[in-house]
DNA sequence: TAGATTGTTAATCGATTAACAATC
DNA sequence: TAGATTGTTAATCGATTAACAATC
């Protein structure tokens, strides 16, 4: 009834924690759970978090509460997890093959198709069933397969480059590990930068000693 | 003259952005900078930039703008780099080896001292100069050499005692890679999660065909 | 029905942007 | 000095929280 047509970044950002904290209620074998018992555990406020739901549909019913196991569904929905967007990963050095092995892409929506890395001792190889192709046959692999989403284990020199031609060939969202900051650069694509870096100086920051006090 | 005594965390997640920025101007030989030139740049407006440095004191100069190389130097010293955290790395799989070879420790404030994995078949190897030890070992450890910072790459379920074990052994800030949100649960650390699941999933749902014109 | 808890509106709080006086 | 650009105050915008009527 009540869907929102523009849901803000603060909202969806909190999405995939509500998923992964109502699955493990599931596993519990809890079956359902009223806001205010959220709002304890995942410390977020009980109003947040029915604002949050409410964003996208009345998952709820006055009274009980949610039923975890529709609240679920619902969420998987809203995330888009069935979509299986064929995906591709561009550099399989250690990083990229941490991700190859600890993420599950099914899970998040996504399937892993092949790998690209430039480096000739790597190409060839096998990783978790995928023998891993040449960057230098990545147009041609695009314009045939037509990916959807590509991983970038790169170097920040080589990121810009290579997006040009991804984008060119039809991939429209990047998960993105290097410094390089993609998301100005190609208007029309989806962009999820994961600066490590960034992340560590912040705590760097909260480390000081004069902050003791603050935050 | 007019810092601040209490500073937002959205600006403080932007300083690491604005210290790859003016390093990267440093770097290409840029000497002055006004905040709208960095507003075009970075897509941040000229007043939050301005609004942003001045929670920590005065850096730039009416009618010029700022010097890139001293802005730098102030940013530096407010993000504490020179600090050197002593910092242990636990998880030594694909995960930990990347952050080991990527990271620039020094960089970020931090310096890595040991390594540790309870994978026997690990224990004992050497990476990048670091010989692993055994996690059954790292009470005995922090104990002896107290390092301040431990940077997780460990399974999720494995995480939380983990910390207990640290935090009583004076550890007092982690850098979190599990699932397992432990902000909550140990009050006075300090804690970066990055839930690489998280930005997948919210990757996914950006990508909802029925969202191209939200954002 | 009474109690509980949602969905939703209104109030508050905080963060971003605009504007401009200060000043190099 | 005139022009430019900061530092800072005030206005706006958006996100969070509080409150409560609707309803199971």
């Amino acid at each position: 009834m009540s869907k929102k047509s523009y849901v803000s970044m603060s909202v969806i950002r909190r999405l995939p924690r509500y998923y992964r904290f109502i699955s493990e209620l599931k596993v519990q074998g809890v079956e359902r759970i009223s806001s205010q018992e959220l709002s304890k555990n995942m410390n977020i406020t009980a109003s947040q978090i029915r604002q949050d739901f409410n964003c996208f549909g009345e998952f709820g019913l006055q009274g009980y509460g949610y039923n975890v196991s529709s609240l679920l569904e619902e969420i998987h929905k809203i995330l888009g997890i069935e979509l299986q967007h064929k995906t591709i990963l561009i550099g399989a050095g250690n990083l990229g093959k941490a991700i190859i092995a600890h993420m599950d892409f099914e899970e998040s929506g996504f399937v892993l198709q092949d790998i690209f890395d430039n480096n000739p001792e790597v190409v060839h190889q096998s990783i978790q069933g995928h023998k891993v192709r040449s960057t230098d046959t990545l147009s041609e692999y695009c314009k045939k397969e037509r990916p959807e989403v590509a991983i970038l284990c790169v170097p920040s020199d080589v990121v810009l480059t290579l997006c040009s031609e991804l984008v060119e060939n039809g991939v429209r969202g990047f998960w993105n590990f290097s410094h390089m900051d993609i998301s100005q650069n190609f208007p029309d694509t989806v962009v999820e930068n994961v600066h490590l870096a960034d992340t560590l100086m912040t705590l760097c920051f909260r480390l000081k000693p004069s902050l003791e006090e603050n935050n």
